[in-house]
DNA sequence: GTGAAAGCGCTAACAC
DNA sequence: GTGTTAGCGCTTTCAC
């Protein structure tokens, strides 16, 4: 029984048709300048022979090589701090498929700074992922850039109007309506007022979620209450006085749904009031405090998104925009991750196994 | 403001180290032949370059091509059918790797039929991928198999004291904790009879599945008391009859956990007691009819995992190993899927958006 | 329209 | 120990 190996080269196909290298090339990759009859007769030797392009030669081939941008925000959030993390990881990874990712690091919160940081990015990217905010200016922003042929795509949290190539996250409203969903059950039927902790509503995934969550609600269990929603922020300071305050004025409250970040605030604000154990919490992002908090029982479930995940996604989606190649669209899918006590995964949470091989991954901004 | 393209090649690193490219090759694959002292000379110049290596032009060198079987179960498990749908998805993917995979169906409650497939595998294999069975004559196989070189994967269900390379599939036991909180927290306080209905015990998945979910069951929620498991062979008549008879001897259950297959017999015997609204029933997988159950409210929570995930993972893992190259341990983590009315994500539930080009994915098995 | 030929960056065989 | 060299399968000029 001999070996099949499969391997059938262009050349191969070239030979059986009867035509060059060159030709058989040009057909295969769908190039002009050649006759109708002779592309035909290339086609038909494809079939026969079952050809299949070696990925790894046209690559190296083509000689070309990337070099993209990831825009992420400042700050100590832990999920963004994972995230970049993760981005560094996915940049290890990329530069041996000769893609190149330098990151920025901006003030996600302010439109001004985000939309000047897209504007101003040097010609020489291929390409951008951000981390992006909904406002019109940063809309106009991604739309130049694709309209100069840099491909775009959002990061996190979506732009949605805009001609952003490709969106690489979850489906926010789809997480707030499995945390409307969960709050409900757990709940099972009790009677009571739900208080929203968000970041700030003008942050589209807060909006989305909030949305998301109160449609659940509202449809499906009539004997809740959705108060109106406190902004802490994403700060764990003024998280912890929101929630305070939505504590002491509603000494009812049966749940509270945490929108964005600033976790380590909520929590204290639960434990000082004395309600961990009785007040049902949900909250998103999986990081070391939500875990342990998830742990101790204060933290009843978390929705969450794979950083790791989205960080590949980008640098996948990117590279195969920039080369030419297809992407498996189901791979490239964010699902909601959602975490109960039964399966939190082992410490550390989505931690990196960097290995960056003495590679600066992360060039600074202006180089 | 220079394009810097980051382009350092083999080439650029010999130069700078005063040596020839076979030295320096020599010396960044970590062959054998190199004195101390040259060596030294080239992973400064690696450093001070930031060469990193171009995977194309290594695995074009390389000019290996490899050969994988995936040996899945016979029948109409409809998640089942999905991995294998994956698989020929993963199989096209390979194809320009390099990489053939030939799929072969056998029966997997059988655990000569498994045994012998094994035993009999041609030479030829590089690696091979199987949903096993955990019994002694497999394990013999697989480990015959990893000693003569093959890298075995295991895939969805595990040979833990096996000499199996990877493991490709969720924690299992996490699985049925992550059943067990749900179903208790669902519950919320209420007493009562919970049915277990599996496939079969003597398969390792559906054991640590009712493992996990009767620890926290047992330790979390004294008030529910947990019901001799039945067995429904994973198909649909007899899960019928048996959730049936369950119904009928227990008037009092209030839950069901459904650990392996046949659940559109499960749900017909539950609709015909008329308890599709009371009664919780858990399940796993996401399938096209646990999808509408889900949505009809029969149903009240589906532990998942991605075949996509798993068949791709499946086959990375295999020709990471076999060529020498990096994995991203992070990537080949399975986690475990929940889905609740909330996220049930759009039609077709993870269909495959198969482009195999004229290719004969599956090739047949003896081949 | 079609073909010949020069690489792309690396590996591996062989020579020194 | 170290260097030279012939490819790997494809893309891309540049002739014809």
């Amino acid at each position: 029984m001999a070996r099949p190996t499969g391997k059938v080269t262009l050349e191969d196909v070239a030979a059986e048709a009867g035509v060059s290298l060159a030709t058989a090339d040009r057909v295969v990759n769908k190039r002009a300048g050649v006759r109708e009859k002779t592309a035909a007769r290339v086609n038909e030797a494809v079939l026969k022979l079952g050809y299949r392009p070696d990925i790894a030669a046209a690559r190296l081939a083509r000689n070309r090589s990337f070099r993209f941008a990831f825009i992420l925000p400042v700050g100590d959030n832990t999920f963004m701090t994972q995230l970049t993390e993760q981005v560094g990881v996915t940049a290890a990874w990329l530069a041996g498929q000769r893609a190149f990712i330098d990151t920025l690091h901006v003030d996600v919160f302010d439109p001004d700074v985000i939309g000047r940081t897209l504007e101003r990015l040097p010609r020489y990217y291929d390409g951008v992922a951000v981390v992006a905010l909904d406002h019109p200016r940063v809309r106009a922003a991604i739309d130049d850039l694709t309209a100069r042929g840099t491909t775009v795509v959002t990061l996190v949290s979506d732009v949605p109007n805009s001609r952003r190539f490709h969106y690489v996250g979850i489906d926010n409203p789809a997480a707030g309506r499995t945390a409307g969903t969960l709050m409900g059950r757990f709940l099972g039927g009790k009677k009571g007022k739900i208080g929203i902790v968000a970041g700030s509503l003008a942050l589209r995934d807060h909006a989305e979620r909030y949305f998301g969550f109160n449609q659940v609600i509202a449809g499906e269990f009539p004997k809740l209450e959705i108060l109106a929603p406190v902004e802490g922020r994403d700060e764990r300071a003024r998280s912890e006085a929101v929630t305070k305050r939505l504590l002491a004025k509603h000494p009812d409250l049966v749940g509270i749904y945490s929108v964005g970040a600033g976790n380590r605030g909520i929590a204290s604000a639960i434990e000082s009031a004395g309600r961990s154990a009785d007040l049902l919490w949900i909250a998103h992002e999986l990081t070391a405090y939500t875990r342990r908090f998830l742990l101790l029982g204060t933290l009843d479930a978390v929705i969450g998104q794979n950083a790791g995940h989205e960080a590949r996604s980008a640098g996948r989606v990117l590279l195969a925009q920039c080369s030419g190649e297809r992407i498996v669209p189901d791979q490239e899918t964010i699902g909601i991750d959602i975490f109960v006590r039964g399966n939190i995964p082992a410490e550390p949470a989505f931690a990196a196994p960097v290995e960056t091989r003495g590679l600066a991954v992360a060039g600074s901004a202006g180089r």
